[in-house]
DNA sequence: CTTACGATGTGTGCACCGTTTACATTAAGG
DNA sequence: CCTTAATGTAAACGGTGCACACATCGTAAG
């Protein structure tokens, strides 16, 4: 694919790029990426990527896009198919930990306001929501799915936020992840109420 | 206090550089706040600002502490002193508000990794910190009012985010109103459950 | 009243950044 | 082989954060 580095031509500078600023991002924990230090790192001059991208968002948007996607991979990873609480929990910690991993990732992909109308971040995070949405339905078949996946996403959001921004104890992974759990444990024991509160929420809508 | 303008000295131009950064915060959205630009605005050198700032974080940190202050302010209106669990949905409510109203300005107090060791910043964060516990301890004296203001405070953060990000049904008000004051009422029903598995938590965490 | 001084604002300069514009190189197809 | 479009380069513009030397001014000691 890429071959002997001298040629004139990249090979796939489209790719390079956002490994480059991959690597960028991992080494230097600043949200601050430079366009000019990605096309340094890519070993090609500092306009080259605008070849391949519009303008420094756009490749934002990719970088974000891809963390989007193995970000993905990761909740997999922690389970495949949750389908107690207790593996909705081990979804949620591991959501956490790929933001104290990946911190400007992670920043890149939800702190920035770059262009959100970006096809590929649109369905990257989609998927996101979707995947929220259908492990709730499975392990939580009655209540109001969209408004307890929105609570549960935006409850280990702010959990993953908060840690990042040191106003919360992030001294060891294991008080980290106890805590997660625990505050999603309390989310789903709620359920019987929160379906009647969605229920009430409904009527107050067509109203 | 601010003299006739001609005049060498400015008068107070500490209070009005965070003064003009928080105009150019309103205006435009963005949170690419420049430090010329708050010169200029306040009708100084370039420069100067450094004789009042250490450098473009320490005046990120101060705007970012009057916002944390304005937001107390802001959510202390929304209700004094809650009591009920609905008295807190209003507080939750007002805060994801303050930050729909204050996209630039919020952004800065929680997405930017500026220096954490500002004493004025740590100072207001602290408040808010412990003013959302205050009123847990109130509304819900028998639980473990650290564990659960923690969770309050990240379900309303993530929630706040989300919205920002526009990941979220922003479309009126009222629409993020009732999904605010859905998810705290859930949370707030789900006491003791809650109280149990942070006792749980508590004998793990001493064996 | 004079004078020295410290606090505050100015000017200059450097390195870096995003972006545009014109130009060079090369792979691919007729 | 020659044309063409894709891809990378070079040069330039305005903006930025910041470090330095310099200018101005209130103030307080002599």
């Amino acid at each position: 694919m890429s071959p002997e580095s001298g040629s004139y031509h990249h090979g796939d500078l489209r790719a390079a790029c956002v490994r480059a600023a991959r690597e960028l991002l991992e080494e230097d924990g600043s949200a601050a990426l430079s366009l000019r230090a990605v096309a340094r790192r890519a070993g090609v001059s500092p306009t080259a990527p605008y070849r391949h991208y519009a303008d420094r968002d756009a490749l934002l948007s990719a970088v974000a896009a891809q963390g989007y996607r193995e970000l993905a991979e990761h909740l997999a990873a922690a389970h495949p198919a949750p389908t107690t609480p207790e593996e909705l929990a081990a979804v949620a910690i591991a959501y956490v930990r790929f933001a104290l991993e990946h911190p400007a990732l992670f920043r890149v992909m939800f702190a920035e306001p770059c262009d959100p109308t970006s096809e590929e971040r649109l369905a990257a995070t989609a998927a996101i929501s979707e995947y929220v949405r259908g492990i709730v339905r499975t392990v939580f078949p009655g209540a109001d799915a969209d408004a307890l996946s929105t609570t549960v996403w935006a409850l280990v959001h702010g959990l993953a936020f908060l840690h990042l921004d040191g106003k919360l104890d992030t001294s060891s992974p294991e008080v980290v992840a106890d805590q997660v759990g625990a505050a999603v444990r309390a989310l789903f024991t709620a359920s019987p109420t929160l379906s009647q509160a969605a229920a009430a929420h409904s009527e107050q809508a067509e109203k």
